[in-house]
DNA sequence: GCCGGTGTTTGCGCCAGCGCAAACACCCCT
DNA sequence: AGGGGTGTTTGCGCTGGCGCAAACACCGGC
């Protein structure tokens, strides 16, 4: 398992590491590759594991008793994921899928304990991750309630291109593929309200669209987009 | 500061903690009262406690960029909350009102590290409520992507019920002050359709209604309702 | 007992966005 | 080169739920 550790040092899961602490760590973990669009883990399999993403996205899925879906998130390089261990569950609450080939570590659950125990600047680090996804979480939930349509789907763009944006001659492209279902599915609406304003906006010059692709060329006029609210201003 | 410990040893944040632990971490805590209506924090304030809510109903609100609140959940006895310290945060991420006159045991966060390093179960405890928030905010997410108003309603009134009801002779009705209003923002819709809806159920005889106060007279058809999903069947 | 404030109900008109459906574009596989 | 599968675009009609507005009920204070 020849690991690059410069490379992971720098990861924001370990900071605040000293590097024998991290090579501790590393030694525990072990290292695994997941082909496009394999799973990864299943919501409501027991959770054996815990994750670490070194190269790919993820994309995380949550089904409803009813078996809509919606996409709770996209996991980034050197994001943790899978961490139910650390919120004492002993299930995933989402199914992770590679949305790209991956290269991921993983640990078992059992070392979790001991690790957090072991080195604390390790636990706070996934803590914190817990905590920054419940407010993204609970964000959503306000844009869900008091913005319409064209805002939700302007935000969501813009936030995956910041996160997962790769520069191009022709603007910012999100460097995996995603499906207008998809990006439906992260905004509670349908692929169809998607793609009629994604076709707008590149009539506007704001975005190119492409087969599970989408770039965005004035992120500027997105941004006035996505805070041109029109509902109940105070 | 007399603490009725046989009470609050019962509660899920000190379980799995030794007597004397439980008298450790009590003593290192400020009881205080909060008038109904009064804010116990603020959204974007430093954080400097976090707190356990011993008697009362605490409503938690969440402010947009542009104005708009949404109830974010409501505090019940017996459980933490404001432990941004836990997640990493240094300001709180809402903002915390005491629905009712409330008794809330407080911590300076400066006391978290060394609280939660000397008593592991404490701070699981902790890390547990953060991710079961976690869960219940992406279900949220999720409802309100799939679930028309009425059943997304329901299912708040359903889960308010549970966590918060007190049996009466009518039925099982919502022990804290609550408006058509705290209800909208809570599901993503209006004061309006609230009232609605609560009017049509109550010509079911599914609710009974009054000022600030909701009765579920019916649980069982109210469930009905919510798990009537008219969109998009697989 | 009256009065003002706050919460609730209800009617009416409208439109954003959904459901349905069909055509289309592109990629990969043989 | 052909063909099928998957993802995308677009038109059309409809409706759930919102915005607006007005009336109403209830409570607490003077």
């Amino acid at each position: 398992m020849p690991l690059d550790r410069s490379l992971i040092s720098s990861l924001p899961a370990f900071s605040g590491l000293a590097g024998e602490d991290m090579d501790a760590i590393l030694s525990r973990a072990r290292s695994s590759r997941f082909a496009k669009d394999s799973e990864i883990f299943a919501q409501e399999e027991e959770a054996k594991s815990f994750f670490l993403l070194l190269s790919g996205h993820i994309r995380v899925v949550r089904t409803s008793a009813e078996g809509h879906q919606v996409v709770a998130r996209y996991i980034n390089e050197g994001e943790l994921f899978g961490i139910a261990v650390a919120m004492g569950k002993t299930t995933y609450p989402a199914t992770a899928f590679a949305a790209v080939d991956c290269v991921v570590l993983s640990w078992p659950n059992s070392a979790w304990a001991d690790l957090q125990a072991r080195f604390p600047a390790f636990g706070a680090n996934a803590y914190r991750t817990i905590g920054a996804r419940l407010q993204e979480t609970q964000t959503q939930v306000m844009e869900m309630s008091t913005q319409q349509v064209e805002q939700r789907i302007a935000h969501a763009l813009l936030r995956i291109v910041s996160q997962s944006g790769r520069k191009t001659s022709e603007g910012i492209e999100i460097d995996f593929p995603i499906t207008r279902q998809d990006i439906a599915e992260m905004t509670g609406t349908t692929l169809h309200t998607v793609s009629r304003l994604l076709s707008a906006w590149e009539d506007q010059g704001i975005v190119r669209g492409g087969r599970q692709k989408v770039t965005v060329t004035d992120p500027h006029a997105l941004m006035l987009v996505a805070e041109n609210r029109r509902k109940k201003p105070v």
